[in-house]
DNA sequence: CTTTTTTTGCAACAATTTTGAAAAAGTCAT
DNA sequence: ATGACTTTTTCAAAATTGTTGCAAAAAAAG
């Protein structure tokens, strides 16, 4: 089991309670956050510019991973535990529902090669997919 | 051919200078601009809520879609002729270079279709593929 | 050329993100 | 556990980014 403190000694970063909170807010809601979002989890326990921070830490020893969205408000996912600061496996897809506006990774949809024209050397590939989640558009 | 009052009056909108700018703007570059791109190539001449304001008010009419970045900075590219208002037609996928920096509308790569676990209704699709162009790409 | 409507620019504001530096907390070797 | 050392957190301040209201300017229509 993946616990908060295994996680963050395995990225070779230090325990701290801030850290242990966001990253146990990921493991929770297993939903992509924004700042914003966090900070408002978290109770305004912590100063903004420590989220800011810890996010870039994250984001830099691969502990978790961007996830795009079309309101301009960057959002964070966990990554798999495979990857690492060096490593980084990504090919799923996010689904944003336009009507509760969470936003999640969704590992079994495969997403098929795409071919690119010639000269372009793909080394990453974001999809969005927006539309209706199952708890959103089943009592429609 | 494309002219830049041929296209504003297309799209029920007058010819001013600053939207004949931008618009021409993009039609140079062929790439996906941000605000603060357009503001510096503008050199300038015209005030920033102008430029936000313009690009509201093309997004609105189907003349520019958004492009999604992976830097939070929300970017723009010019629709194809047969969007409007009511209609968009926007399958193709956005190319950002890593080295360079620009992002480009790759019309030609298609997109296959991507099966969703049962309950998730898509209704639009995000690609942002990451790499290197052929200019940056090439001379390695 | 005048009237009407829309757009632009300015000023002020609000929100978001970044930076620097001192205080606090974590880690490690005694 | 204690102290030395390193990293992280916090606070204050600034830089960026995006919004709103209103008067002046520009475009379209007659």
């Amino acid at each position: 089991m993946r616990t908060v403190h295994h996680i963050l000694t395995d990225h070779q970063l230090r325990n701290t309670s801030v850290r242990k909170e966001v990253l146990q807010l990921f493991l929770n809601k297993e939903i992509a956050l924004s700042q914003p979002e966090i900070e408002h989890e978290l109770d305004d326990s912590c100063d903004r510019v420590t989220i800011y921070r810890t996010l870039a830490t994250f984001l830099e020893k691969g502990v978790i991973h961007k996830v795009l969205d079309d309101q301009g408000a960057m959002k964070y996912a966990l990554c798999a535990d495979t990857c690492s600061a060096e490593v980084h496996q990504h090919d799923h897809l996010h689904f944003k529902c336009t009507h509760c506006g969470t936003t999640q990774c969704i590992e079994e949809a495969i997403i098929p090669p795409i071919q690119l024209p010639a000269g372009f050397q793909l080394a990453e590939l974001n999809v969005l997919a927006q539309g209706t989640c199952p708890d959103c558009g089943g009592g429609k």
